[in-house]
DNA sequence: ACATCGCATCGATATCTGTCAATATGGTGG
DNA sequence: CCACCATATTGACAGATATCGATGCGATGT
């Protein structure tokens, strides 16, 4: 059993790290739910938290690939990265050798 | 879009948590490629790290419920949770609102 | 009984993390 | 241009975390 190449395993160990936080994991529940991007306003109004914490969650999501970001203007929105959910969701062929 | 009821989210957010380590990922994977359970020895051989190290990964992981640990004489024995790999890799359900 | 072995726990320490107030940045409207 | 608005960045700080050496504690062997 080999170990996991450094770049997939720093990978997943940023996207699940990234996942293990309250807040971060009902941000991207907030944007999953959303039909198209999901405008930080939006998000900032549901949390009890400050803007600059939004924005630093936000800020190790996208770091992680788990957001993508895209500006309109003085917004900025957030969307769930298409392959995130497959690349972290696969834990049992991860455990399973593969 | 109701939150995440607070029992599923905290064992969600521990799970993910014990993964984003990367000692922790590799001992998962280890323990996860062994036939049966896994002796204690055997994961402090495959480390660099002290035994009290990987003792305490050991803990974080039992403690999410991710491995489950047995006794025999003086080994300890660690074996991976078969719930585990189910319930946190179904991401993608859980982002489409379940 | 005693020494030893396997593992867990404790205590200490350096680093990381979540949070906020303050400030910076950059687009918008008067 | 200037005030304003939406985000991002910075600085500070309390609390968490990873790590190790030392110690504790059953179980085993002699």
């Amino acid at each position: 059993m080999p170990p996991l190449a450094a770049p997939r395993r720093e990978r997943l160990v940023a996207g699940y790290r990234a996942l293990g936080d309250p807040t971060r994991l009902e941000i991207l529940r907030l944007v999953a739910a959303q039909e198209g991007p999901t405008c930080v306003c939006d998000i900032v109004d549901h949390f009890e938290l400050s803007q600059p914490t939004i924005s630093h969650h936000l800020k190790v999501l996208r770091e992680a690939r788990l957001l993508s970001q895209s500006r309109i203007g003085v917004w900025s929105f957030y969307a769930l990265d298409p392959d995130a959910a497959a690349y972290l969701g696969g834990l049992e062929s991860l455990l399973d050798g593969a």
